[in-house]
DNA sequence: AACCTAACAGACAGATCTGTCTACCTGCAA
DNA sequence: TTGCAGGTAGACAGATCTGTCTGTTAGGTT
């Protein structure tokens, strides 16, 4: 029961680099031959934490999931307690995202542009914009909007449009505007 | 002089059938064997017209824009002779974009998605983009908006987001939002 | 009839990709 | 001391990918 950590070093090694080369070069542009001499592990060890390239890639994406619900959430935090605020605050995120260096767009709609419908990579990527939309809508439903669902749709629309544009204009014009935007929707859709 | 037209048929066959196998499969997926086996065309009269398989991607994306390009158009001037009403009837091409049997998603931005920033196919989706921008802005100018970049932004944006989710959520409430929320942010930037 | 252009047909080279398999090493626990 | 789990190292198979090259065929022009 000792054992090391169910998360070997080796895997984790291996995430890591994954991590960075999918969402850098694109998922097919790189082999797992690269990330395997990447992160200096054997090939057989590679194999045995991920018995195919796929199963990496969906553990990639998890990962992505992870530290971007987790940007979102503190963004839409630190726009205080007014569940409002924090509708428009969540865009902040999207803000420091862009301008990241080596920010190349949304890893889940790169990813599904690069997959089918139907295989367990394009499910992931379906889960994780179901996912973001559900969380939106209860914020949109706690600061009284009239149509939740409706206001929550249109801010997640703009955050995809946002995210989608970043890696194709490096101003930070489109932040910028996703954000004013959010407001005017935001405020439309709560005003008494 | 009498030449059966420079736009050989050969030539527009394998356009064709690399309009349908790249936006269905994604560029990566689909190698040029594919392309020549199913436009029934002989290698080397492949690689006459098109010396590279990127030089083949960038026709198929000038394509892609011809025909998006138009659409966004028609809509717009379906909307009727009021600026303000082609910035919202616009949306109308991306609701029927998004209803089409097999919508992937915008070709730009998935081309994007799996091409290097300073290459010829991301440089040719970074204009593309650009064209779009400038074209809804002087629409927006006409339109009379008091910040007609601004507004531009956001209407992209929008569409961007809706180009993107449409591919990942079939239902057409992302287009409808897209809509609803275009129309708000015009009269908002409108008003007197 | 001679010629030329565009296209067809397909072998070939060389790189790269995923996944399998064998063999060896190391540290720990029974 | 024995056994085993997890790791290293790397050859190998088989598919696939881009791009080149040789040779043939068909139609139109001079």
């Amino acid at each position: 029961m000792t054992t090391t950590a169910r998360p070997s070093a080796a895997r984790e090694r291996i995430l890591e680099t994954a991590f960075a080369l999918f969402y850098a070069r694109g998922i097919r542009a790189v082999g797992v031959d690269l990330i395997i001499a990447e992160s200096g592990v054997a090939k057989a060890t590679f194999y045995k934490h991920f018995p195919a390239k796929d199963d990496l890639v969906v553990a990639y994406l998890d990962k992505v999931d992870g530290v971007w619900t987790g940007q979102l959430e503190a963004a839409a935090e630190a726009a205080g307690p007014d569940p409002a605020d924090q509708l428009v605050g969540l865009f902040d995120a999207l803000g420091t995202a862009c301008r990241r260096e080596g920010y190349r767009g949304c890893a889940f709609i790169n990813a599904a542009a690069e997959s089918q419908p139907g295989t367990a990579v394009h499910d992931r990527t379906v889960a994780h914009k179901t996912a973001v939309l559900d969380w939106v809508r209860t914020l949109a439903e706690r600061a009284g909007a009239r149509d939740p669902e409706s206001l929550a749709r249109s801010l997640t629309l703009l955050l995809d449009g946002g995210l989608a544009s970043g890696s194709l204009d490096a101003s930070p014009d489109a932040p910028k505007a996703a954000k004013a935007s959010a407001q005017a929707l935001v405020e439309a859709a709560t005003a008494a």
